[in-house]
DNA sequence: GACTACGTTCCAAAAAATGGAACAAACGGT
DNA sequence: ACCGTTTGTTCCATTTTTTGGAACGTAGTC
């Protein structure tokens, strides 16, 4: 196990809803002994990657991670075009929109543009969820080959929400059928009383795959208005494929041939 | 040099100049051997600090960086985290600090930090103030473009103190030596006896505008202290400046634009 | 088909990470 | 003030990476 990976580990231990950690926390999280613990967090805050209060002697990303973190809006083109788009359709609905990518099988939100309705932000950038419980994030999957997808998803089945497919079976059936209609839904799923619909977009250049939905309130909806939004989404993903040349037909692999 | 060392020595050759890099670019930028920026990209790439166009083979900085910038405490708020530098150096230097943000031509004192000289607190938060006759009120409007300043500032100039600019000429003289040093100053003009140093910082993400100064009794400071002062204030900037990602050669209207 | 820019893999030497144990410092209860 | 506990740091012999020169691939070009 290299520098890096452990340097790695102790990063990932940090999240939105830990943003910051004891030596304790992270001895405990990482499972290393004090030692090893101790001299990791010395050199993450020497250069820059930790930053340690000096009062409470907590860790917290640093300010490099912020400078880096600014930087990966550089492949933007993808994201900023969808996200001119996603912007109109959320404040002709109201409703908020978010753009997604995939990472093994979880999907880690990049954009959120909020909406005008009372239904509060719950899910800032940087938050990780299970792709197999989102709508975009099953949206995404939808677009890889069977092969792939049965390798991200882990072999021991999680638990996930009542609404969400429960094994593997119910998930190709639900892929299935987005592949079939382009676009992906969910109700009560990540969290309870919200719903949403989504799609995947590939850029047909980088291969780069990202997923844009539409989240609501179910109580707050009427059947009308998430019609409405699936019109609205539709005619947003035909225009955005056609502006990034997205090949529907073929799975990430085929276009990418390389993707991690 | 540690493992960690060299991922980070890679890491900081991307800025927002250069957002992605070849392998050769990193290789001239390091100074290392072929093989070892090779097994340190992969490494990188691997752990997902890096990611690689599957395309045009240029790394640029990967989805793991954007997470954990998201978990900086700069994303908290500007006013926030620029109270808690200016905290420091009030408490180093002894003086009073003031953050403000513009309101038309005038400027409204949002915070202060007391400092530890005898001289009192005299603008408490809520306080108007013409931005023209204050370090940071005229730090601010700097920021602008020169039609921006001309819309703001009353066609019939206002009286002022005899320090301070006494018409539009001079005003825009002095506010074109504050965009050439970074740096503002102001002795004995909204309050006699009063002199201080201010600057204005944005914000990359929301556009906002606020303004920083330190003031400090003109008779009982010296040059050398004040010389001080301004260091101080240098270096709160730039640090600042890099942790609100402030794009310093853009008016503030060109960021408003992009962003809402 | 040779030439070249661009990268990757190999391997023995050199450097760094590891983790158990001793050590130190801060805290809490009595 | 005393003792035990929690929390971190430093030491050091052993193990594991890292290092970088050189050999080895792989396109693209003339």
């Amino acid at each position: 196990m290299s520098a890096l990976t452990n340097a790695i580990d102790i990063l990932r231990c940090f999240s939105t809803a830990r943003p910051d950690l004891s030596f304790a926390d992270v001895q405990v999280l990482t499972g290393k002994p004090k030692s090893s613990t101790s001299r990791l967090l010395r050199s993450l805050r020497d250069c820059g990657l930790l930053e340690q209060d000096p009062h409470s002697r907590r860790y917290r990303p640093g300010l490099l991670t912020f400078e880096l973190g600014r930087l990966h809006r550089a492949h933007d083109d993808l994201i900023a075009t969808a996200e001119r788009e996603l912007r109109d359709v959320c404040a002709r609905t109201g409703h908020t929109g978010y753009i997604a990518v995939l990472d093994g099988y979880q999907q880690v939100v990049l954009r959120i543009v909020p909406g005008s309705n009372p239904l509060r932000v719950v899910n800032p950038p940087g938050q990780r969820t299970p792709a197999i419980i989102t709508s975009n994030g099953r949206a995404m999957l939808a677009r890889l080959s069977d092969q792939e997808i049965r390798a991200r998803v882990p072999l021991d089945y999680p638990k996930v929400p009542a609404n969400s497919p429960q094994n593997f079976t119910e998930l190709m059936a639900r892929l299935n059928e987005i592949r079939r209609t382009g676009i992906s839904d969910a109700a009560d799923e990540a969290i309870e009383g919200v719903g949403s619909q989504g799609f995947a977009l590939a850029s047909g250049e980088s291969g780069e795959l990202i997923g844009i939905a539409v989240s609501y309130s179910v109580q707050a909806t009427t059947e009308i208005e998430r019609a409405n939004v699936r019109r609205e989404l539709g005619s947003m993903a035909a225009k955005l494929r056609r502006m990034t040349g997205d090949p529907l037909g073929q799975t990430i692999e085929q276009l990418a041939g390389l993707a991690s």
